[in-house]
DNA sequence: ACAAAATTACACTGACCAGTGTAATATAAT
DNA sequence: ATTATATTACACTGGTCAGTGTAATTTTGT
């Protein structure tokens, strides 16, 4: 008679533990007994559920895509402005910059991921589908005659790069970003990606 | 009679080795003893040097600063077209990740400040009057009413986080670029661009 | 209440590494 | 050729850390 008992909620607090730990110090510096420590789990413990360092990040990073996963399905709505609709779409984004906890994971991970570029593109397989999200979105309003957007893929990348460029470089060269002023340049990028998009306003 | 001898060829060689055994490895992974041997010295002249380090890593980070800053010095030609122009600019930000010792250095520059913020401050200053410069190439085509820029700072801005967001974080997240589909998103975003600020054709 | 499963404390291995001290050796300027 | 200077080999310290083995202890499902 083999009983399993209910083990998540050590399971939880070690990746929350983690998770801190990783944020706080990078995953380098992050020693598995600081882990356990503020997980209040025993370091045996700890490798008893992952059976690596490296196994125990990637539990981490999978929960926190997992999570960013879930916040940011938009669909085309045909009554609302698109200005209002795209900066939805960047605040989806900027929601990882403005939220500490996201911000810390989301710089440890790029260092990770710099230092092991097989993860990077194992995990960013999961991301695509939100680019095509805007593909997406931004086909249906071509449909509609309210955009011109001869390539969406094209399009939908430019914006996140936008995006990305705008939001997530300055946070790591230069430090957090003013609220005011991350606004302003999210309205003005808006404006250009939509001076380029918008029907019989094109040079050529 | 202190006869000082010339010693700058070894120093140079001690920073050679460091940054290719920093790209190779990244900053926490190489160890002093491995610049030493690839630089054909010993540790303890590495030392006589550099005192620790993270002097070692400055000294190369000054040094691809410097040859950075001689790279991209672009004034404003009334006579050729401002797409060409912005190409100009655009092409000086991809030399980096096209050569493939900047791109490494970059790599692992990234790593270094997002765990030594102040470092990233301290060096970012020197960066920030290139900006100025083509915030001055907007200004000066607007007063001749090539375009419409009522805030070439933000304008400017605006482009290097473009420019960042296309052809640096892809580069981290995804691994190389092809050389074509950044020619691609070039266009676009310039395009972009000057969809916003061409006289004549804002939304409002 | 009981037994299996989970957790813990803790000691320990093997490895890596920044930085130092020293005495011997090589080098280059005069 | 001389001599101060630069370089080298090498051993060593002190510290950190991933991961393991084990025996004792606690928890929990039934």
């Amino acid at each position: 008679m083999t009983t399993k008992r209910n083990t998540t909620k050590k399971r939880e607090s070690i990746l929350d533990g983690a998770c801190q730990a990783f944020m706080e110090e990078g995953y380098d510096h992050t020693s598995m007994d600081r882990i356990a420590d503020i997980a209040g789990a025993s370091k045996r413990t700890v490798y008893n559920h992952f059976p690596s360092k490296e196994a125990l990040f990637k539990a981490v990073l999978g929960r926190m895509m997992a999570q960013a996963m879930a916040l940011k399905q938009i669909s085309y709505d045909p009554d609302r402005s698109l200005e209002a609709q795209l900066e939805n779409f960047a605040d989806a984004k900027m929601e990882f910059i403005k939220n500490p906890a996201w911000l810390g994971l989301l710089k440890v991970t790029i260092t990770v991921f710099i230092s092991n570029p097989g993860l990077a593109r194992e995990t960013m397989k999961f991301t695509e589908d939100s680019e095509d999200t805007l593909a997406a979105w931004l086909a249906a309003a071509h449909d509609q005659g309210r955009l011109n957007v001869p390539s969406p893929a094209l399009a939908a990348e430019a914006f996140w790069a936008m995006m990305g460029g705008a939001f997530i470089l300055p946070v790591i060269f230069r430090g957090p970003m003013d609220a005011g002023e991350a606004r302003e340049m999210k309205k003005e990028l808006i404006a250009m990606f939509l001076a380029r998009y918008t029907p019989g306003k094109q040079a050529r």
